[in-house]
DNA sequence: CCGGTTTACTAAACCGGTTTAGTAAACGAC
DNA sequence: GTCGTTTACTAAACCGGTTTAGTAAACCGG
């Protein structure tokens, strides 16, 4: 695998590398006819092609950008990268996806790898444990944007859902069918954004209206049990917001164990589309999220960045979206 | 933004950069203890980060490679990125992920800008369209492999499921099941391998037993109006062999809409296993593909090469395993 | 035909590391 | 005290591009 290098060229079409180099950067003023013949016909022989690499050294950009998830293997993940990806695409630039796990010290080596990698940007679903590595990057200058949570204390731009219109739009929609036993499925709160402004806005829409709140909350493992056991001590609420799609897979799989009737039973409305929400049986009423476009955003805005654009600290708030499906049983006309 | 460089840390510990590059690699022979200190003072108090751009160029390698999938949004692409991710972190390599949507001309332009990019190797799920262009990294020895796919001619090796099996195991199951009508649900084949082994294997059994095909073919937008207009003629098979996941969807939206009963009225058995499977009303019978093995031994081998191994060009099959739950209707045992 | 401009091209520095080849000083053996 | 070796370090080349600062030759007006 011998590599060609702009010296190859400049020797078999008798030029300089200047001259080469020039030639393939489109600076045609003051270039002979048949100097110009010479080096396209020598490219092509050659089969030439540039090392980014040399470039970059000398531009100090890499046309390159890391994005770091918790994990791809969840959906949002996924759409995000999708999103960002396809942005990137159109201005020539390559994304290096990363998976933290949700873990600070993988977190940290990632983005210390990725500068080091010199990669122009980085856009990041941020864990809370590196609040000081992240109020660095944004000393430095470096162009950072966040997706999905925000880091107290660090001054980068972030991307999110609306989650209080989205609790708010799941609980007024229950409550208009009629519901007035509402509980809250979610995953223990570790400090991650969204988790803690969904259950923050439950709880203040419960005392609101003056309904007792009633929290599920546990890891993804524990949580099929928990439900089983308050269903068998017949403390289960006659409607459930479920806080994310991993949480929904769990409820789901207990209430199909229990033999549980959705809606009849027990009424579910989740936050968080899911691709198979639509033909499921019944099928999920849910507040969908335009993780899309939250993705959209955050590139357009690390780019904008990257190209030096003055962009103001502030966090961007995506509506959410109700569809409602046929997993909320109405009492209300009954 | 500074960047500080080894220049300056050699400045400020007064020694020559050629002292720190031997300190920064752990070259120690030879090397004064207040030099060292100098150094490691300098290295910290300017926090000092090596540009890996630099040393890429130098090493002719960047610990970073590629991997081209056609949509990072199928969970089969998602699982395969996670494995080689992973694989990638524990040997200190980072990953470039790219979406060539089935599209030979974006996933030429891919392959172009990563060699540019001098990425060490590069695992794709190719399309048919770049045969030649797949042959001639090989011809270079550019490290490449291949997953899920083969491309006829390209000598790549290449991870796959067998394919064959997994339809002999599903047909058996609904054989066993008493079924005698078995249909077989698949987006066009378009030149991808699994796609035609699928329905290659169906059809040999088809024959072997005697048995009508029965094939339901078309795009995914299409398929739900297609799977309709044969239920109003009623020339649904019994049974389905849904060839994968996106199928699946169309089929169970179909099902949904129709009212078309769920094993009762038809049965479903999937190829490769999708997360809801198990708790959906009923649960799918899926033969399942072990996509992250496949992600594993996939990098595992890329990375061999990269290190100069030297791997015969096969096709590695990996087994399906079948995942009996409850979407078969037993007709043998009534 | 002289001086200035334009045309066509190039040598060398630069990006930030690694590596090769080498040097100066100290040390040790004879 | 001299020669060989070891110790501690460094100048310069190199990786493969881009860019700066030129130069030589042709051209051109007066």
């Amino acid at each position: 695998m011998k590599r060609v290098t702009i010296n190859d060229v400049a020797q078999a079409a008798h030029v300089s590398k200047t001259t080469v180099s020039h030639y393939l950067n489109g600076r045609y003023t003051a270039m002979g006819e048949d100097t110009k013949k010479r080096i396209s016909r020598a490219v092509r022989d050659l089969n030439y092609q540039p090392n980014v690499v040399a470039k970059s050294l000398k531009d100090k950009k890499t046309m390159t950008i890391g994005i770091i998830v918790a994990n791809i293997l969840h959906s949002f993940s996924t759409q995000i990268i999708r999103a960002i990806e396809d942005y990137a695409r159109r201005v020539n630039y390559h994304v290096i996806v990363c998976n933290a796990d949700n873990d600070p010290h993988k977190e940290e080596d990632y983005i210390r790898m990725l500068r080091a990698k010199q990669v122009d940007g980085i856009v990041v679903i941020p864990t809370e444990g590196n609040a000081g590595l992240f109020t660095g990057l944004a000393a430095d200058g470096y162009p950072t944007v966040f997706v999905d949570r925000i880091i107290g204390g660090a001054p980068v731009p972030s991307f999110m859902l609306d989650n209080e219109t989205a609790v708010r739009v799941a609980f007024s929609h229950l409550t208009a069918k009629g519901h007035s036993a509402i509980g809250f499925v979610s995953q223990p709160l570790c400090g991650i954004t969204p988790r803690h402004e969904r259950l923050d806005e439950y709880r203040r829409l419960c005392g609101k209206n003056d309904m007792e709140t009633f929290e599920i909350i546990g890891a993804l493992d524990v949580m099929e049990s928990c439900i089983s056991r308050l269903a068998g001590e017949g403390k289960l609420p006659g409607a459930l917001i479920v806080s994310n799609d991993l949480a929904l897979f769990e409820v789901l799989k207990a209430l199909k164990r229990l033999g549980i009737a959705l809606p009849d039973d027990v009424s579910i409305i989740t936050i968080d589309d899911i691709g198979f929400a639509e033909f499921f049986n019944p099928a999920i009423t849910a507040v969908a999220q335009p993780a899309f476009s939250i993705g959209t955003e955050a590139a357009r805005s690390l780019f904008d960045i990257i190209n030096g654009g003055e962009h103001p600290v502030k966090t961007h708030r995506f509506k959410p979206e109700l569809i409602i499906r046929e997993s909320v049983k109405d009492y209300a006309n009954e």
